[in-house]
RNA sequence: GCGGCAAUAGUCUAGCGGUAGGACACGGGCUUCCCAAGCCUGUAACCCGGGUUCGAGCCCCGGUUGCCGCACCA
């Protein structure tokens, strides 16, 4: 835990953020458009870095990831349900000003149930971003007008799985007709938010990290192949009417039914080593089943994974839902659509178990858990600690003193950490003292000294970021010690 | 979307209806043999658009953005 009140620590860690290069709002010399951020240099580093490190703990499940589009017309849209979920007419109270959706139980026709006054349409939700596709009007297809304009809208994706699921045919054959197989896809995805606030929590355009795992009900659902891996590991679990978190292991969960299945569960525990592969404290984490009338359209179970952030409180950072067959079959209603498998036990439609990562949400949680402030001496000392894989920098090299002989060496060492793909800066300004407060700040976790002793032996020190001790390298192990 | 509050250098802030000031940060220089020291010096701001006024950073209206509450979060 950092040191100071918890006000104070939540500013500071938004302001080191924009003010050292990581995020700031989108468009701030035009004014601003809430729900929107830019990644600055630093930002772009650490997402890249935890990008990677995703791709990599996937790859080695066996799955492989692929690259749709953002933009997709209506009829997709029409089909997985998202059309209709995610864009009710509305009304507004003309009293009070509440906002409602029209169902079942509220048409214009009726009063404002907060406050009996009249009600007035007000639009639509539109939580899908709504664009069109062409010139707009396709007459040579036939049909009236308003046929024609329906064919030319298009729509931000909600979320980069749609794209997964309309190519199923191309990727089962890749697979050559076999299930269970895994795709990933990490992308841009866009809600039209109506009230976006949170910094990173909740944008209108961000960045999703989706595992589509797509299983024969029958035969994989409860027999994971590496459950064994997992089965012992601990969750944190909070089933629906539960106040706290429950301490079980993934086979406790499952074989007592609290996790659907074993598939599921194997994935949720995945999830969980993931978040702390990358740095997230376990103790922040848990995962939290949805209620029945709190899941998508799409989902038969769903747990989110939670991490406990001292600003917002416990945040859905990813979500790992059991979608059933829900998706191959809403496509496979259409025309021409054809989402079954031919199995052993005759022509299934798959069922897909899908772990979806905000990696927005993921930065902040990073963010907010690996700032500190310490007192050191009269001073303040502000570090991230990052896990040395994801820090943005992973080295720093500073002359001792900023004199010819000790620049011109310390130069050569940057180059040759530089050219061995390390990222690593140069700093000759100011104090030893300032420039290593500047790479803690950015959570670097080593700075790379030259002094005088330097040019004699070739050996320089090498300052740890946390515990800010110093030991002596030799030039040319420096490399395999920073690794 | 609604209501309340707010908006001044990169950051944090001071400011009377009449010359925009400070601190830190940043750049240049000096100093300095390992943790934001010191000295000199430089760059840098009134969210946007209207209005009132001889004159608006300050008052009024609208917008934008942020914070808090309500609503929303498939």
């Amino acid at each position: 835990m950092g040191v100071g009140d918890k006000e104070g620590r939540r500013d500071e860690t938004a302001e080191l953020a924009r003010r050292r290069g990581f995020i700031w709002s989108a468009f701030e010399v035009y004014g601003g458009a809430a729900g929107f951020y830019d990644y600055g240099p630093l930002g772009t580093l650490l997402k890249r870095r935890i990008e990677e490190k995703w791709r990599d703990f996937y790859r080695r499940e066996g799955f492989y990831e692929i690259e749709t589009t953002t933009i997709a017309p209506r009829e997709i849209f029409e089909s997985s349900g998202h059309l209709e979920s995610f864009t009710d007419p509305a009304v507004r109270c003309k009293e009070c000003k509440s906002i409602f959706r029209v169902d079942e139980n509220l048409t214009v026709a009726v009063k404002c149930p907060e406050c009996g006054g009249g009600l007035e349409a007000s639009g639509e939700f539109h939580l899908m971003f709504q664009t069109r596709i062409g010139a707009g009007k396709d007459k040579g297809k036939g049909g009236s007008d308003e046929e024609a304009i329906k064919r030319s809208e298009g729509y931000l994706r909600p979320e980069t799985a749609q794209g997964i699921f309309i190519n199923f045919q191309r990727l089962l054959k890749f697979n050559r007709d076999k299930l269970p197989f895994g795709i990933l896809q990490i992308g841009k995805a866009y809600r039209n938010e109506i009230s976006p606030r949170q910094s990173l929590i909740r944008l209108r355009e961000f960045t999703l990290a989706e595992v589509e795992v797509f299983v024969d009900p029958a035969a994989d659902k409860n027999n994971h192949p590496r459950f064994e891996e997992v089965e012992d590991r601990m969750l944190s679990l909070v089933v629906p009417g539960a106040d706290e978190a429950e301490e079980k292991s993934v086979e406790d969960a499952v074989s007592s039914g609290i996790i659907a299945n074993e598939y599921l569960g194997y994935h949720i525990a995945r999830v969980d080593e993931f978040l702390e592969c990358i740095g997230l404290p376990r103790a922040r984490l848990q995962f939290r089943q949805h209620q029945q009338d709190e899941m998508a359209h799409y989902a038969i179970d769903c747990w989110d994974a939670e991490f406990l952030s001292e600003r917002y409180r416990w945040m859905e950072i990813v979500g790992i839902a059991d979608r059933g067959d829900y998706d191959l079959s809403a496509h496979a209603r259409s025309p021409n659509v054809n989402m079954h498998v031919h199995t052993e036990s005759g022509e299934i439609i798959p069922h897909v178990i899908e772990p979806s990562y905000g990696i927005d949400r993921i930065i902040y949680a990073l963010l907010e858990s690996a700032f500190y402030e310490e007192q050191i001496g009269k001073e303040k000392r502000r570090v991230l600690r990052f896990k040395r894989e994801i820090a943005p920098i992973q080295v720093a090299v500073f002359p001792l003193l900023n004199r010819d002989e000790l620049k011109s060496k310390a130069v050569a060492v940057f180059r040759m950490l530089r050219d061995a793909a390390i990222a690593v800066e140069y700093d000759n300004s100011g104090s030893i003292g300032k420039r290593y407060r500047r790479q803690d700040e950015i959570g670097t976790p080593h700075c790379v000294t030259i002094d005088y002793e330097t040019l004699e032996d070739n050996t320089v020190t090498v300052r740890e970021r946390d515990t800010m001790n110093q030991v002596r390298v030799a030039v040319p192990e420096l490399k395999d010690v920073l690794e």
